[in-house]
DNA sequence: GTATTGACTTTCCAATGTGGAAAATGATGA
DNA sequence: TCATCATTTTCCACATTGGAAAGTCAATAC
């Protein structure tokens, strides 16, 4: 009887709805800049990329970057879909509040 | 260098975000009622409340009802302030998504 | 070719948070 | 006084999140 819809375990979570909201007003954005700003650790932010890949909501580019191997991410057709269904489902349980 | 705004975390968890809309629709909810709405426990009900009136978002009424007391469920200013934030946090975070 | 370095990734572990069951509490009603 | 209903609190189990440290894998440095 729950008659309350339910939100997208993924995407809900705070760290990966900022990045997944982060990356929806960007075409890419590498690695270092997502762990610093979301303020975690990169193992962290590894881990919740890992989570993203698996939804298919994010896409991880790799390719050299002076001479070093960078990672870029990208939010994904899918990744951006969920992100906007999510705020969607949002609005519509607050109903018009604000 | 967290240049992501951070979430209510007392209003951020789905149960609770989800009783603050359910709450945000009508004037008073019981007790009963809205455990049955989230499809939790008496006991997981009662500490989600504590939380929220900790942060002063509800306010419990409790009246007798058929000789036995019950409670209700008030959505004080504060909370509705609340959720009416964190909805448009949400916005202003995923842009203009959808 | 091997050591080193940089950029992640994985493993390990501590801290939190959420959920349910069951015991406890408080207010009635019998 | 005893039983019952409506929560509340206590006790646990489990999942999640976070960081540190070790591991991986390229791409230089030597």
């Amino acid at each position: 009887m729950t008659a309350v819809p339910q939100f997208d375990p993924v995407i809900h979570p705070p760290a990966r709805l900022q990045l997944a909201a982060a990356l929806s007003e960007v075409d890419d954005m590498e690695f270092g800049r997502a762990r610093d700003l979301l303020g975690v650790s990169d193992s962290v932010l590894s881990k919740h990329l890992a989570q993203m890949q698996e939804a298919a909501y994010v896409r991880l580019r790799k390719a050299p970057l002076g001479g070093r191997q960078r990672t870029w991410l990208v939010l994904t057709a899918q990744g951006r879909a969920a992100l906007k269904a999510h705020v969607r489902a949002l609005q519509d349980l607050a109903g018009i509040v604000g």
